[in-house]
DNA sequence: AATGCTATCAACCGCCGATGA
DNA sequence: TTCATCGGCGGTTGATAGCAT
């Protein structure tokens, strides 16, 4: 660091300062931020200064408390993502990683202390689902080259054709972890009204998602690198067995899955096309629980009961396995909804709460 | 009114990846 | 190729406010 020996001033931040660095932002802009020492007086380091610009000074800042609706695209892509503040953040216009962040360890603080698990037990029976779904179709860990799925490999897809459904009564579950903003943040979440209109022309739930899988992030974190990159092999979890265990047709299912979540509040209708594909588990899955909003998820109870993740071993061990298995959770999750799977002895210790949700590894 | 507890917010710290010399 | 620097991210901590006892 050039450091020019000046002391470098900590601590809250004064107006005075506030008003240096938004003026060095509006002449010279954002970036280089340790270029704003050189520039002005300001005794701050760079990185404070970063800060301090992205989470209080940087305009169309939303402040004041979450909405029920920002409440719940929280626990979603938490639920999926782990804790990639930066990325939920992203999905939430005005809102900071750090006020996410803050947001979410007091919840967490405040469930663990009464004893809630962190997620809806919903969550829990998929993981119960997922522990089944392994057991029937896991094949020893073969190492056939892992071939990413379909919509996670924008080359290789090819939407299926349009499929004429009647209609259903809306999947609520669906609706509440639909994930409609998964696949890029340049493609926006469908609204019911572009839903509506798209299934006038095709006859058919949600289109294939936009398949700008690539460009969401600058960080590591597409799809496709999820899998594995290039070739996927260091992919592993539940997806991975997954897609190992059923081949293409399953690899179809999951690309299919992952429409579905784009879908959104067209959940149901998009479940009810796997119905018929012989899967016993998935027979059900057009009768998903029901739950109403945020505040209904935060109201469920689960028991106390404890587990190993899906896939055995130490629980959530590695990084894009982590990011795989809770992907394919909230996945199966969307699927099944179905209390009447046989439940193993392994599988009544099940809770999710108990794992690390809060210490999730990291993928940078 | 005093005290303790909890929630919230703001900021710092350390690590890591990207980049350029 | 190596190294220094920068920026971003997630974890953590300290200060303060609000509430209950």
């Amino acid at each position: 660091m050039s450091g020019g020996g000046e002391e470098l001033k900590k601590g809250p931040w004064t107006p005075a300062e506030d008003a240096i660095l938004v003026e060095h932002v509006r002449r010279h802009g954002e970036g280089n931020w340790n270029a704003v020492r050189r520039h002005s007086r300001l005794a701050r380091c760079g990185k404070s200064c970063r800060l301090r610009w992205a989470n209080h000074l940087r305009p169309n800042l939303k402040k004041g408390s979450f909405s029920a609706d920002e409440e719940l695209v929280i626990l979603r892509l938490h639920a999926q993502l782990g804790n990639k503040w930066a990325r939920i953040a992203t999905q939430l216009p005005g809102r900071t990683d750090n006020e996410i962040k803050n947001y979410w360890n007091t919840r967490l603080k405040r469930r663990q202390r009464a004893g809630l698990p962190i997620y809806p037990p919903e969550l829990q029976e998929a993981v119960r689902f997922d522990r089944h779904h392994q057991q029937q179709h896991q094949a020893p860990i073969s190492p056939r080259p892992l071939t990413p799925p379909p919509l996670l490999n924008p080359v290789a897809f090819h939407p299926p054709p349009p499929i004429s459904l009647p209609p259903l009564p809306q999947n609520p579950f669906a609706c509440q972890l639909g994930f409609g903003f998964l696949i890029s943040p340049l493609a926006p979440p469908p609204t019911p009204t572009s839903l509506f209109q798209q299934q006038q022309q095709h006859q058919i739930g949600p289109p294939p998602p936009a398949f700008a899988v690539e460009t969401e992030l600058p960080s590591c974190q597409s799809f496709s690198g999820l899998i594995g990159g290039d070739n996927g092999q260091s992919s592993s979890g539940l997806l991975e067995s997954l897609l190992q265990g059923t081949g293409v047709a399953e690899d179809m299912r999951i690309g299919e899955l992952l429409a579905l979540q784009a879908a959104d509040e067209q959940g149901a209708r998009w479940t009810q096309v796997f119905v018929d594909d012989g899967d016993e588990g998935i027979k059900e899955a057009s009768q998903c629980c029901s739950l109403g909003s945020a505040t209904n998820l935060d109201r469920h109870r689960g028991t106390e009961i404890k587990c190993e993740p899906p896939g055995g071993g130490s629980p959530m061990k590695g990084d894009t396995s982590t990011l795989l298995d809770v992907q394919a959770l909230t996945m199966s999750l969307l699927l099944k909804g179905d209390a009447s799977l046989p439940i193993t002895s392994a599988d009544e210790d099940c809770d999710i709460s108990s794992w690390p949700w809060s210490n999730m590894p990291g993928i940078r």
